[in-house]
DNA sequence: AATGAATGAGAATTCATTCAT
DNA sequence: CATGAATGAATTCTCATTCAT
C-alpha cells in the first residue's frame, strides 16, 4: 500500500473510443458492486478489475488511484440526485406549497431508492472518502445552503418571514434527509415508497405548523408525483 | 497485515493495577485522537502506541486486534449515553408526555455535545466495524426498538394506539437522532443547545400532531431541563 | 513501482539495540553486493532483505524507500574518504609540495581501492541517486571547492599566486579524481597501486610545471607513503 | 514490464519514406529530450511517444524496444564523434606533436560542447545501457585503445618508445577525456572553449615531459584550430 | 509490565509491449 | 503507416501482530 497523498481525483483520461466508454462503465459498475459487497477498506484494484473482465493496467489507465474510482461513482450519483431535484423544481412552478414539498420529497426518496446502499456509502459512510473531488464543481443538492429547496418554497409561498426561513429551512432539509437515509439504513423494509413520502411530508408540515408557519394554499392545483 | 477474522473483540485482559488502567486509558484516548485525526483507515496501532506513550508491544498486552480498541471505546461511550438515557427515564416520573419527550432529547444533544465527532465516528461513521462486540451485553440506548424510548411514553400516556405507536415512534427516533447527528456535522454552530432541543421537541411534536396522537396534558408538574 | 518524490532519504529510525545495528549492517552489505552485481536498475528491495536474511518489512523499518539505501551507503563511503583525506591532510604538516601532494592523491587512491567498484557506482554511475540527502551535512572531499587539498598546498607553498589557485587547484583535483577514477573503471589492473600514484602526480605534477608554477622545495624532510 | 534480455538492439525497420524518417527523427529527438529531463530510469515510451507527438505503437513499429532508442542515439552521436575525429586526424598530417595533440582536444572538446550533458549520459552515466549493440560495428573512438589518437601520435613522432607508449597514451587519453567532462559537468563556466583546450593540452604535456617524452618538433607547420 | 525487532501476506501502481482496427 | 486500448508481471511499501528479551 502507498500513500495517496497529493494524488489528483479525477480520471486520468477521458475514453475516446466506444470500446473504451464500455470498459469504463464495466469498471464502475465493478467498483459500486464490490463496494457494497465489501465496503472500502476491503476494496482492491485488482479484485474490480477482474470482475469487470479487464486487467489492472486498463483500470489505471482510466482512473490514477483507488480513491478516484469512488470520486467518479460520487459524481455520477450526483448527477442524477442534480437531475431529479431539477426536474421537481420545474414541476414545483404553481403548485401549492404542500405539494411542492412533497414533490420535492418524492424525488429524493425515489432518487435514493434506485439504489439507497450505495448512495449511504457514498455520501455517509465514506462521505470523507476522495471528498476533494468536485470542489469547484457546480453542485444543486438539496444539502447546499444555495439551493435548499424547501428554503426557497417557504420564501416562494410566504410561509415564514424570510428572517426565518434560512434556519428553519435548513431544519427542514435535514429532516427530509435524515429520515430518507434512516429508512435506507433499516432496508426501506418498514415503508412502501408512499408511506414513506407522506411521513417525511407530515413531519415536515408538523414541524413548520409549529414552528409557527401560516399556509395559505389558495393554489391547489396540479399535484404532482 | 495478519487476518482479523475471528479475533476476540473483548480486551484481553483487565488491568488490575492502577498503573495498567492508567496504561490503557492512554492507549485509548490516543485511539480517540487520531481516530478523528485520520479515520479509521490511516489509524494504526504503531501511531497510537507512539502517542500514548507505549510500544506496541504494550498495546497489544490489552487489546487483542486494532477493531478491539474500536469496540472499547464505543463500549465506553454507550456507558455514558445508557447512563444519561437511564437518567432522563427516571426523570419522567410523572412528567407529561411533552415534557418527558424534551428531556430525553435534552439528554441525547448533551450527550452528543460532550464530543460529537468521536460519537458520530463511533456510532454512524464506523458503526459496522467491530459491531459484533457486546453482541449479548445489555445496551439501553435510544436506537434500539426494545429501548425506544419514545415509544415507550405514546404507549405509557396513551397518545397513539400502541398498534402506531411502534412506527410513529421509531420516526421520532430518527428525527430526535437525525435532526442531533445533522447539529453536530454542522458542528453545532447554528444553535445553542437549548435552540437545538427546542427545534427537534418541535419536530418531533408537530410530527406526532399531524400524525394523529391526541395529547392528554394532565400531568404538567416536573419539567425538568 | 511508487512513486518516491518528497520521500526523505535518511534512514528511518536509528537502530538502539546491538542486534538492529548488525541488521542494517547486514541489509547494507546486502544492498551493496547487489548494487555492483545488477544495478540499481534491477535492485529490488525483496532481493536485498533475502540476501540479508530479513524480511522486507525490516529493512522497511530502517529505511523508508529503496534510494535511502542508496543514501546511506553513499554516506558511510563518504565518512571513509574524509577520515582518509583528513588524515593525509594531517600528516602533510612540514612536508615539501610534491610530497604533499602524493600523500593526498596516496590517500585518495588507496581509499578507492578499496571497493573500486562500489566506489564508482556510488559517486559516478549513481550520482544523481538519492542526492539531496546531506545536503547540509559537512563534507570534507577533495571535489568540493571548501576543501580543494591541493589548492590550499598551492597557497601554502606560494607556487602559484593565490589569484591563479583556485583554478589550477581545480583542475589539479579533476585530474586525480579522474585518472583515479579511469583507473578504476578498468579495473586496477594495468598499474600496481604504486604505479599510479606516480603517474597521477607525475601529472599532476607536469600540468603544475608547464602551468608555470614555481616549486622552492626546501622543506624534504618527512616523506610519507 | 516485460522482459527485455534477448530483444533486438539495432532498429527494427529502416525508414524508407520521407515522412518516417521525419518520424524517426521526432522520436529520437523526443528521446533525447526526456533522458536528459529525466534519467533513463523515468523514460516511459508511452512519455517519449506523446513528446514526438505519435503514438506508442508507431514508436514500435520503428524500435524494439525502450533500450534500443538509446542505442540509436548512441549510434548516431559516435557517428559524430567518429566524424570529428577523422578530421581532426587527417588535418595532423604534417603536423608536430603538440599541435597534432591540440587538434585532437578541440576537436573532442568541440563536439562535447554541442551537448554536453547528452554525451555525458550516453557514454558515461548510462553507458552499460544497450552497450551489446553494435557489438562488431567498427568505432572510430579516443576512448578504445585501437583508436587511441594519441598512443598513435607517441608512435608517430618517436616521442615515446613504442613499449612505453600504450600506457602513457592511455592516460594522456584519460586526461583529456576526464578533464572535458569534468569542465562539461560543472557546466562550461568556468572555462571558455580555448582556454579548456590550452589547460588540457598543457596537462597533457606536463604529464609527456614529466614522463621522459623527448618532443623533437621539426615539423611545426600546419597548425589547426 | 514493557519493549521493539522481526515478520510477511497483501495491496497499489507502473510501464514495456502487443495487436486488432 | 498509425492508433491507442489492453495486458500483467514485477516492484515498492504497509501494518497488524508476535515473541524473545
Amino acid at each position: 500500500m502507498k500513500s495517496n497523498q497529493t494524488a489528483s481525483l479525477s480520471p486520468r483520461k477521458r475514453p475516446t473510443q466506444l470500446r473504451a466508454t464500455l470498459t469504463v462503465s464495466a469498471i464502475l459498475d465493478a467498483t459500486a458492486y464490490l463496494l457494497k459487497d465489501r465496503g472500502y477498506e476491503r476494496l482492491t484494484t485488482n479484485a474490480i478489475a477482474e470482475l469487470a473482465g479487464f486487467s489492472v493496467g486498463t483500470l489505471y489507465q482510466y482512473f490514477p488511484n483507488r480513491e478516484s474510482l469512488i470520486a467518479e461513482l460520487r459524481h455520477r450519483h450526483h448527477q442524477e440526485v442534480h437531475a431529479a431535484m431539477q426536474r421537481a423544481a420545474e414541476l414545483n412552478e404553481g403548485v401549492n406549497f404542500e405539494m411542492s414539498v412533497k414533490n420535492i420529497v418524492a424525488a429524493n426518496v425515489r432518487v435514493h431508492a434506485a439504489d439507497p446502499e450505495l448512495h449511504y456509502l457514498l455520501s455517509e459512510r465514506y462521505a470523507n472518502i476522495a471528498f476533494e473531488l468536485n470542489k469547484n464543481e457546480p453542485r444543486f443538492y438539496m444539502v447546499k445552503p444555495k439551493h435548499n429547496l424547501i428554503e426557497k418554497l417557504l420564501v416562494r409561498d410566504g410561509v415564514l418571514s424570510s428572517h426565518h426561513a434560512r434556519t428553519k429551512g435548513q431544519v427542514c432539509t435535514d429532516i427530509v434527509i435524515s429520515l430518507t437515509h434512516a429508512a435506507n439504513k433499516s432496508g426501506m423494509s418498514q415503508f412502501t415508497e408512499t408511506n414513506l413520502v407522506d411521513e417525511i411530508v407530515c413531519a415536515v408540515m408538523g414541524y413548520l405548523g409549529r414552528a409557527g408557519a401560516a399556509f395559505n394554499d389558495e393554489k391547489t392545483e396540479g399535484a404532482v408525483v
